[in-house]
DNA sequence: CTGAAAGCGCTTACAG
DNA sequence: CTGAAAGCGCTTACAG
């Protein structure tokens, strides 16, 4: 490929005219100018950025975007909001799937250690929970990490998220408020030692369980690993227990799974939402082309990417002080589609 | 960040060694070796790729991925199989998302500008409409480009991807096999002036309504834009003229517009398969999780995407003498699920 | 307004 | 086994 020096020969002008004709016209003859742009368009020039980095002055910046689950059904949404951000401010952004989901050391410093080599300025880390035993790995990558959809352990870094207990407390009273009392939740399991935003989701079920007073017994809970499948099979044990529990809704830590359990329901002869009210938690596009529609908790996630692009941003280009640690909450809201009902049941 | 210079001047030794050690250690001492490890650690040291790139010799192949629709349902799976390849090869993948979906020659010009000025080896560009009249731009490039679900319009280009014809004939075929007669479609668009993948399909349809001699009028054939609400509005369509047709069974040019054509029909109330059977076209992730399962004819994504980073890197590090052009059918097949009835209308 | 030269971080042929 | 030096493509302070 064409470099500066073809240029510079092609138009018997030296290469540091020819470097300031591309990058600062304003400095360069106009004649030399055209000269200059004839010659690369002649011979089909394009900037070499990678030697541009070098001087660490005209170096562009860009951003790590590291996530696991590329397949997920929201990924796509959080990528684009990044995107849109990323672009406004001129950065580049490159992309990194964590192989493994266990955020194992190992993903993590190949994850990490693709941005160093990469000179990338800043990391965007989403969906990955984050233990401060990975505190050293930070601590060497020497730039700004901001976490996306889950939170730091011990809150050490920024991280862009729903708040999970207070957003989970809203499903349940939305269910209350639609008269339902005896309710259920398909949970998160509780595999690991530290607590996940996901797993948050039951201790704000709880709160409202105590709040409201809601009959319950841990036949009202179950767990699964998030997924549709799981979802279907939770619901089957809470259907297994409804003759003792006496269910009408059911709260489901995922989207995914909520539509696995009212797949469940149908297919034990059931009714969503004659029989059982289901809400669900995400918003995913998929929640609206089911049937029925899923009624939803959302979790803006375009908006939490761009958030999240914007805060490294700010912190790379502005020098601001910004908080480098803590939770920023983005807002949510509950959808309202077809699968929660009316309780009309007689122990209502 | 630390540099070689800085371990070569920690190890009191040449920077030359210090590369050596790095990335030819057979050839240095072993306590040189050692001493120059213990310095890297020690700095946290990262081999910067960028510089490296310059060396020719030892310049990392990296391939540009062009995309639009990376919100689509099939993007992750798509992108997965790309990223195996590339994983396996130890090649990088830069992502360029396609801003806008219209192929504007203005928006190939700027992802193409992406991919040269990150020194980018080939480029994989995905479903995207290849008209002749960007041949100058695929010129420029001067790099091998693969062509992903969809292919360049005189096959000018390698293009990886399902025969939408055959295919669609087979859907038909499917259909028929289980008592059909009156069959219906739900077509692409047919704006472009060009045929794309998505609208071949309707050629496949036709097809079989020959070679099955199936009633037909125009009334049996709707178009939409290949998402849900399109599927439901051309389903509305189809529904409002079944006096005249007499459909019992319809195929989607795509599984969202099937999904919002079985939405459509439980709206109307009817039911899916008993009253009218659908069949859909793509397999993605969610036509598993609808109620009913969606019956489908299966695009293998991952394959797809496997199979053209397999083809350019092969054409970037064998130097085989591979068919730079034309199509390569990937094996598609049936998916029963349970959107399509047995027909027992009186009719059949 | 333009050119010669140094430097960005790294690799490797060439000597020793 | 190791070092001095050239070169990858580009930018910019320094002279002119």
């Amino acid at each position: 490929m064409a470099t500066i020096n073809d240029i510079a020969k092609y138009a018997g002008i030296s290469i540091a005219t020819v470097s300031r004709a591309l990058n600062k016209p304003e400095l360069v003859n106009a004649d030399t100018r055209e000269r200059v742009m004839q010659a690369a368009k002649k011979l089909n020039y394009f900037t070499n950025d990678k030697a541009r980095q070098f001087n660490l002055k005209t170096k562009k910046l860009s951003l790590g975007v590291i996530i696991p689950y590329i397949t997920s059904f929201y990924f796509g949404e959080l990528y684009s909001g990044i995107s849109r951000v990323a672009h406004e401010n001129n950065i580049d952004l490159l992309l990194y799937e964590l192989k493994s989901d266990n955020m194992a050391r190992e993903g993590l410093t190949e994850a990490f250690s693709f941005a160093q080599r990469h000179l990338v300025d800043g990391v965007i880390l989403a969906s990955s929970h984050m233990p401060s035993e990975y505190d050293d790995l930070i601590e060497q990558l020497q730039m700004p990490v901001v976490l996306l959809l889950d939170a730091h352990e011990s809150a050490k870094l920024p991280a862009f998220k729903v708040d999970d207990i207070r957003a989970s407390f809203d499903a349940v009273a939305y269910l209350v408020s639609r008269g339902h009392r005896r309710i259920g939740m398909i949970s998160a399991l509780q595999t690991q030692r530290q607590e996940r935003g996901e797993q948050l989701r039951l201790r704000g079920y709880k709160q409202a369980v105590d709040f409201y007073k809601l009959p319950y017994s841990h036949s009202f809970v179950v767990y699964g690993d998030m997924r549709f499948d799981d979802g279907y099979s939770a619901m089957k044990q809470l259907l297994a227990e409804r003759d003792e529990t006496g269910l009408t809704a059911v709260f489901a830590a995922s989207d995914e799974m909520a539509i696995g359990a009212m797949r469940c329901i149908h297919d034990a002869g059931l009714r969503v939402p004659d029989d059982i009210s289901v809400i669900g938690y995400d918003n995913l596009s998929v929640s609206n082309i089911t049937t029925p529609k899923l009624t939803t908790i959302e979790q803006p996630f375009g908006q939490i990417g761009a958030e999240g692009a914007r805060h490294i941003v700010k912190l790379l280009t502005e020098g601001e002080q910004l908080p480098e640690k803590g939770n920023f909450y983005m807002p949510y809201k509950i959808i309202e589609r077809e699968s929660v009902a009316e309780n009309s049941a007689s122990d209502k």
